[in-house]
DNA sequence: CTATTGACGACAT
DNA sequence: CATGTCGCCAATA
């Protein structure tokens, strides 16, 4: 099944974010990245740079988590399942005790500071 | 317009 | 493994 842009999943279950991210604040650029991350399916994670790279803007990591940052709708579109591109936890708006408790909930464990089994569990788009 | 700020990343040391 | 540097980009002041 093709996925696109704007299509995500809470919890298990598909949905269809388009609609509210476009009604929402956001700018285009933000926008995209939020339309991206949504698509992360839960017991994965991806990358500032993946996430970068997946709306065509490869070099724009950091402007991705400052986006993240401003994600009005989390944790439902999942940008705690947003992590460095070395596996290491990277920031959250709520702090980093709330990111891994996010991902324990989904079976992601965080030891001594990086994603456990990080490479075999990475979405890339 | 310029300057500064970040939930970054690649590379050097 | 731990720092530091530099490049990059969107948002803001």
């Amino acid at each position: 099944m093709r996925v696109f842009l704007g299509e995500g999943f809470v919890e298990d279950k598909m949905v269809n974010w388009t609609a509210r991210i476009n009604a929402s604040e956001g700018t285009p650029f933000q926008k995209k990245v939020w339309g991206a991350m949504a698509r992360i399916p839960r017991g994965k994670v991806s990358t500032y740079g993946l996430v970068a790279r997946a709306i065509g803007k490869p070099k724009a990591m950091r402007a991705v988590g400052y986006a993240c940052n401003q994600n009005p709708f989390a944790p439902d579109i999942p940008c705690h399942r947003i992590v460095s591109s070395d596996g290491t936890l990277g920031g959250y708006a709520q702090g980093p005790a709330k990111k891994r408790a996010l991902l324990k909930r989904e079976g992601i464990l965080v030891q001594e500071g990086r994603v456990k089994e990080f490479e075999s569990i990475l979405y890339t788009f």
